[in-house]
DNA sequence: CCCCGGCCTTGACCGAGGTCAATCCGGTTC
DNA sequence: GAACCGGATTGACCTCGGTCAAGGCCGGGG
């Protein structure tokens, strides 16, 4: 069963103009002509495997990548081996940006589960870049939409504790979700706790405790990789440390 | 004396080509015609004073910016006001790239000292970049650069501890001064402990307590703002925990 | 000149979360 | 179905660095 559907999903991707991700991925307000154009340079032949490598850390960089199903990891290793987990990358979502400053990935790239890729060669976007000035302010836009996202990280990193630091991620990924109209009370979480600990700069126990002790609290439901969200409300609470914020009437 | 080195300034700034800063700025790989063309979208007409905003969090996008002297920090405010540092930005540095994705500023950016801003105003650019592949390129690598330091500071606050980060922030911004051709053993930390705190994820007592600890063993020398390396090497050892990395022969 | 107010430093204490270690659980292999 | 293995959970302990509190230093203004 799984084999059809992967057939269904490169049958699918045929065009940007008949994929869902429209409206949210590089093509949003291109259309005509210059959509056919952009459909032509992506080349959609990569399907990865669970764990397989989209690059690697100080490879040589040609094109730039946007996932079209599944769940990438970004992540960089450091001489002795241990790993920093950069970010999660949904559908719709561009990778290999920070490879394109001298021409090698600073960074890898691995599937979490079964995805499929857009290629975008870069000389042939080069090219595209050149003569649609809708596509460049478009790329501009989603790269900043990135960098964006990670300036929200570094506050995360920098001055949130552990709970609200999962509290956050997990909104991050409900709001994802919700982006691309599926339900985001039910995450599926394709990425390991080990993942999610290195991402948060948390130890994997924590994550563990922090999981047992927010559906202890009836917020979540956790069952392996899946996830329920039963209160978002009390979820968002849990967001902003109650010691800044409020000036009075703090519970506790 | 401050004000006639400033009008010196303002009258230096008269074109790209002439700007020493040509090979590490956008116009880096770009000459004759295009140059001029490129020259004449800048407007310089921001100097700002110590603590002056270049642009506030929520407000309206309309330029990018470059440091031409002096230095800068960004960063992001919560509701109850508590501040993160995004980072510094030392001349030839892009800033506001976080704005274009939804027309609005994400994060602040202020002088730390006396400084020269370059101004891009978007929609002036936009029309230059698509007719000038050359400077999209450039564009497009200045961010990319930008966004693999980011990652690189993502590094440093998910595995860290206080003294690697540290060490490491000093190195980074010897390597910046570097490259500026300024010595880059004498820094000019043109930001206060506070900022440095925030930037690093750490309080202010332990960045002050690092500082003695290292001109205690005669790395460092530091009086106030202006810091000397004495010792590269040892900074350079500093920078990665002697816990992780080598096999065998670790003391203790 | 002295006082005032930021900024910085130093010391003493303490708690969130990291580390270590044991166990569990679900999936895979034979 | 027994043995195995990697990921996940749970508990006990301890450390790093945050917090609180008390000066010190320097620069600016009266």
């Amino acid at each position: 069963m799984d084999t059809s559907s992967v057939l269904d999903l490169n049958q699918l991707r045929r065009s940007c103009a008949s994929c869902a991700l429209h409206e949210l991925c590089l093509p949003a307000g291109i259309d005509g002509e210059d959509l056919k154009r952009l459909d032509a340079t992506i080349r959609d032949k990569r399907t990865l495997d669970r764990g397989e490598a989209l690059f690697r850390q100080g490879g040589q960089f040609h094109a730039l990548y946007v996932v079209r199903s599944g769940s990438l990891r970004t992540f960089v290793e450091d001489a002795s081996g241990n790993a920093q987990v950069l970010g999660f990358h949904l559908p719709g979502e561009l990778v290999g940006v920070d490879a394109l400053a001298n021409d090698h990935h600073a960074s890898q790239a691995e599937a979490l589960e079964r995805s499929s890729i857009c290629e975008l060669p870069y000389e042939h976007l080069n090219h595209l870049l050149a003569q649609m000035p809708s596509l460049q302010r478009q790329l501009m836009r989603v790269v900043s939409r990135e960098v964006a996202a990670e300036h929200q990280h570094m506050v995360v990193m920098g001055r949130q504790p552990a709970q609200e630091r999962m509290a956050i991620f997990l909104r991050s990924l409900s709001d994802r979700f919700a982006r691309l109209h599926r339900d985001g009370s039910t995450l599926n979480l394709s990425m390991s706790r080990y993942d999610i600990a290195s991402y948060l700069g948390l130890a994997v126990e924590t994550v563990s405790r922090l999981f047992t002790r927010m559906e202890e609290a009836g917020i979540l439901e956790v069952s392996r990789k899946a996830v329920t969200i039963l209160r978002p409300d009390l979820l968002e609470a849990m967001c902003s440390s109650p010691r800044t914020g409020s000036k009075k009437g703090d519970a506790l």
